[in-house]
DNA sequence: CGCAACAGAGAGCACCGCTCACTAGAAGGA
DNA sequence: TCCTTCTAGTGAGCGGTGCTCTCTGTTGCG
């Protein structure tokens, strides 16, 4: 067998996990850890995901390029964890951004705000999440989770929204029942939504990220006049769509 | 002065307008042009943007690497022709799909299954148009037609439902007037539409570019259990905010 | 015919991801 | 405490990339 190989496949999933290190070694890895990501952040945040290297974050931190390669298996996984953290930071500004004791629309309005503020200060790492996947790993059952805060808080202000009986009837086509994913009506609050409203839900979402990227892309030049603006007034047809007292 | 300095800045953007090539010289550049467009063309179908590599483009042709940069400026600039190139297969697409002499929600749903699969069947081009815009040349102006002609044929169907009185009126919020461009009233059918039908339809072309992607992208994993039956819905329901007639 | 423009070749530079052999030192059991 | 094992680090190296430069043969044209 090939002598001294070992790898680091996965190893900042549990190293993130570990609450005390209890070793100097064990305290030293996770804070090298810490620190290649921290780094990778950075030059992400600057440069974008493809011009990330390893070789260069290995530079500022002043050591080997192959020391990484303890941390990190593959410059795939470094991505990847870093996808990981954005998606965790894109759920947190939507959290954030919800006010639970407001009115449902209001409550829309800030969190989708609280989204497009968030990705356009983070452009790149919104590209890391939404543009073509380029991680060729992307460990699905470990991100599904994560990925799920953020549309999970559109979910929970429609859901309060119905509880209140705030929610107008909804109009326009029907979705069938068979293109929903079963476990998506237990997933989204335990099975307060009907198909449709689990639908535009779906739709809501897709359009939250769609519209975002559309305006991060240049897609929208010469098309809006005031991005801000034509935002909001996307926030409030896909509200008004939920049965949301928009109009 | 640099001797031998002679660069091939968008040169293949005349080319493809010479009609007639006199010397066998420019014979030899057009053809060996597309030669090159068309290789590179396989590899992005295969490997996607970012695996494409102008040395594998010059070894597949039997060709020094440096060579190619007589034709392309650099490798930003192949990719920028094979996004125009790209826009313009979707537009075709798009075309093709519509059947002028149908009823406007039968065109409808044609063009958006005809876009739909065109990107099933091209998804790094797909990925190239929509995705995170890779290439850091792009040329605006020069792709702004072409880009824009596969969401004028939607435009198209519902101008002509509009004229023949089968447009229902809208409903749901405003858009407040300052956030569309105005030259984007002009350009869309010479002044047919309104704002708010304006508004519409950019969401419109948004949403087909955006559920597209997320199906390509593997965000519909778990959540939708019949892509196409998703797809379906989804095209009415925009139809519908139109004023088409789906539900 | 002769000059200038041009298309190709090939070496070379700086960078990349990644692997391997090797070493200094920490961890932990006898 | 000693000794073994495991680990984190180094640096060289491989094959790949985009791109530049110099040189050569050929073509086009006045």
């Amino acid at each position: 067998m090939r002598p001294d190989s070992a790898r680091a496949v996965l190893s900042f999933l549990y190293t993130g996990l570990m609450n005390a290190p209890r070793t100097a070694r064990e305290r030293a890895r996770a804070e090298l850890t810490k620190e290649i990501l921290a780094s990778a952040r950075r030059q992400l945040g600057e440069v974008g995901a493809p011009g990330l290297s390893l070789r260069s974050v290995a530079r500022e931190l002043g050591m080997a390029s192959s020391a990484v390669y303890r941390y990190f298996a593959s410059r795939d996984e470094l991505l990847t964890a870093l996808l990981v953290e954005s998606y965790g930071e894109i759920g947190d500004a939507a959290v954030e951004a919800d006010r639970p004791g407001d009115a449902p629309e209001d409550r829309w309005l800030g969190v989708w705000r609280g989204v497009r503020d968030w990705s356009l200060r983070n452009r790149h790492e919104y590209a890391l999440l939404f543009g073509t996947p380029v991680p060729g790993y992307a460990a699905p059952h470990i991100t599904v989770e994560t990925a799920g805060r953020m549309p999970l808080v559109l979910a929970r202000i429609v859901a309060d929204a119905k509880r209140d009986g705030r929610l107008r009837p909804l109009t326009g086509p029907e979705c069938p029942p068979a293109a929903i994913d079963p476990a998506m009506l237990v997933l989204l609050e335990e099975g307060a939504f009907t198909v449709e409203e689990t639908a535009r839900l779906i739709l809501a979402w897709n359009r939250l990220v769609g519209v975002i990227g559309y305006e991060l892309h240049g897609h929208l030049a010469n098309v809006t006049a005031d991005d801000a603006a034509f935002f909001e007034y996307t926030a409030r047809a896909e509200g008004a769509s939920l049965g949301l007292a928009f109009d």
